[in-house]
DNA sequence: CAAGGAGTCGGACATATGTCCAGAAGTTAG
DNA sequence: CTAACTTCTGGACATATGTCCGACTCCTTG
């Protein structure tokens, strides 16, 4: 495999033939959420729309959950790195908040079949689940300081928006709204309060 | 509610058979998920579990999310009313929040399942979960102070606690400990941050 | 204690979801 | 061009989930 292979975080290691059979069923998926909703969504009619075969989806996604949460996967690996150099720190907090909070907001169904997808607690659904938390929390102490207070209490706020906005409570354009209001709040604390620990002189 | 009537939230009003039933139900429905987990879990289970019919297990629960959400439900709602006279802001902040994140900690299985149930998007929990969002949004508020930025960020800080401990990535009890940090860290702002308005002389 | 009704029961049914496999179609190497 | 291999395909299959309905059991009421 050394050549003509392309890195899908599907399953392992995918042949072009693969990852284009891939990538049809992630997009017919987004389409078909998009119209159907979360709640009618299915493999089989994924599958259908993406013009494969009912058996090779499943080849490849074990269910909707998993489907969906590969979706979120794919969009958040497509973010660029976080800039790290200049501008300050609030406003690149808020900017990467701002970024996350609307990956999936376009799509309001595939934002919530994401969320329900993740907490669906498929086997197949775990070690992707973990990546996504891993890369998101990375993003946020890149942008706000590895190991502070303000970062973990960032994530927690992204995480709980996440939740309101995907249970429907409001939208996700609010709620990235809110998670400004909340990093300007957060990072206006005084540094030591935000390393947690003794500025050293 | 006349006299023999209990107020049940799961469909209108029930006879104390019914609420007899629907409690067995409840009562089964949190030993099994403790013991098969949130994905094995299946209402024909309970339904034995309870020495109840399947049919009559459906009548009162259209699925199994629904029963954990209805569960999730009592429990909030056993909760005693906030207490907002005596103790500091703060203290009282941090005891709504941690009484809140371990309200289902003592079984993780629950508290996933009840997680996951919210999120699966049955047209039957939808109601259910704007009551229970409605519920904690009023008891953070209560806590600490209707209306303040610091509520709204808490509020946001209390549901991505609950999504890092849903979706494993750590303990309720470390996710309670990680909001009351988050409590001393917003509650320390001045007040006037706090209400984002200036305070009357 | 008989009649009627509310609630429950069991089991048949319809549908949805995921698996399996034998063979067709496509790809690569010799 | 062909053999060997990979991937896709269609459809049968097994299982799970939710609904329906006639019968049965209580409990109430007269």
């Amino acid at each position: 495999m050394s050549d003509s292979l392309t890195t899908e975080p599907t399953r392992r290691r995918l042949t072009p033939r693969q990852a284009d059979t891939v990538h049809r069923l992630t997009d017919a998926g987004v389409r078909e959420v998009r119209e159907s909703g979360y709640e009618n969504l299915s493999i089989r009619d994924v599958a259908r729309r993406a013009g494969v075969a009912v058996a090779t989806a499943y080849t490849y996604f074990a269910s909707k959950d998993h489907l969906l949460t590969e979706i979120f996967w794919r969009r958040l690996n497509a973010l660029p790195p976080v800039d790290r150099s200049k501008q300050p720190a609030k406003r690149r907090v808020i900017a990467v908040l701002r970024e996350l909070a609307l990956l999936v907001s376009a799509e309001p169904e595939l934002a919530a079949g994401c969320t329900a997808g993740m907490f669906g607690g498929e086997p197949d659904v775990r070690q992707l689940r973990l990546y996504i938390g891993m890369k998101i929390h990375d993003r946020i102490e890149a942008a706000a300081g590895p190991g502070t207070p303000a970062a973990r209490l960032l994530e927690l706020a992204y995480f709980g928006a996440m939740v309101e906005a995907g249970l429907g409570y409001a939208t996700y354009e609010r709620m990235a709204d809110r998670l400004a209001e909340a990093a300007e709040l957060i990072m206006e604390l005084p540094p030591d309060d935000r390393t947690g620990q003794v500025q050293p002189v």
